[in-house]
DNA sequence: TCATATACATGACGATCATCATGATTAAAT
DNA sequence: ATTTAATCATGATGATCGTCATGTATATGA
């Protein structure tokens, strides 16, 4: 039952995906390999044909999704109108890593933890030249800050059971972090 | 091998304390009953005396946690310092439970979650008068903005594998929350 | 074309865990 | 003091899961 050598590198991006989706949805703890599998049209039998463990699967899924362009280039009002919204809030399996994992991140491997951190960096890049700043000094501690609230609220929003208290979180924030923008720029300086 | 009624509420209130710690240190799901009822002092037999199931503990769990009269009287910048700290990343079993329990709740039962939402509720009232506002209108939004970026920042803080980064987090964060409060208040006005 | 290496399927194993059954001890009620 | 009821300890059960062993079909290279 060998397949060809392109084959096997699309069952192991499927996989990959698979890992990332189920991940996210639903936790690390709560997809077992088999289901991962499944997921991916295999069974469990040639997971470690591709993978050295379940740990190994969870740092390489890592930084496959990280890796992702994020944000191809609209601009930082509909980055953040789209971030804070409730269908990215009710899309787990599609939507940030970081928002879905960086909280279990903690009990994963030095791998995982490594991707994490470079995810994080590269974010945090990102941010500093899409968001304006008065002094450059301050754009560094806006994108940190901003990206703070900004995961914060989206985990917030998936953990509240109201959803009306929901909604609020993730407008109240995008108001609360645009104030700082405003104060950045030359009043509406923005398209 | 009955106890006293008084005993038995001690001991109720002893797994509690130790399923607190337990599952704000390392989450719900990597803590089993018996590691609870053992860090409780006791065996893992009685536990169903207590409670209907495990996840009638983490919902019970929460309610005690969150239930906390948390922060005492320190003023807001004192409690944006100690909660934004190396101290309180690197202790979470002691530490604030929406910043490590928070983003599990989403896979917990309607019980926890509803624990978890009047916590969220008690803490924006909170800080809804801690935070001082220029207009009355912007005092939630500037509590919801900033209990995201706190929650955020020490979560993220805690999934970095980089201590200065780590740290930086916290730093930043804590700058970018404060300049926000020094733009609702008259210059200096904080003790 | 033939030999070989290998990717994946099937199936099994051992460990962990939530939960339940049973029994001993003793607090509480009479 | 005696009975009753309840709390916790010991031990078992069934399910889930990560991982490994083995077999089979086939891609690859000669």
């Amino acid at each position: 039952m060998k397949v060809s050598r392109e084959q096997m590198a699309e069952n192991r991006r499927r996989i990959l995906d698979a890992a990332s989706s189920l991940f996210r949805d639903r936790g690390f703890d709560a997809v077992s390999v088999a289901e991962v599998m499944k997921a991916a049209g295999l069974t469990h039998g040639g997971f470690y044909g591709h993978f050295s463990s379940k740990d190994d699967l969870v740092a390489q899924t890592l930084v496959h999704a990280l890796a992702v362009d994020a944000g191809g280039d609209i601009g930082i009002r509909a980055y953040l109108e789209a971030y804070l919204s409730p269908r990215h809030r009710d899309n787990p399996a599609a939507g940030c890593p970081t928002a879905g994992l960086a909280a279990a991140i903690r009990h994963q491997t030095p791998a995982a933890r490594e991707a994490m951190t470079e995810g994080f960096r590269t974010q945090i890049a990102r941010l500093e030249t899409a968001l304006p700043a008065v002094h450059p000094a301050d754009g560094r501690q806006a994108a940190i800050g901003s990206w703070a609230a900004m995961v914060g609220a989206v985990i917030l929003a998936r953990a509240i059971d109201d959803p009306a208290l929901s909604d609020e979180i993730l407008e109240q924030t995008r108001a609360w972090i645009e104030a700082g923008i405003e104060e950045g720029i030359e009043e509406g300086s923005a398209p």
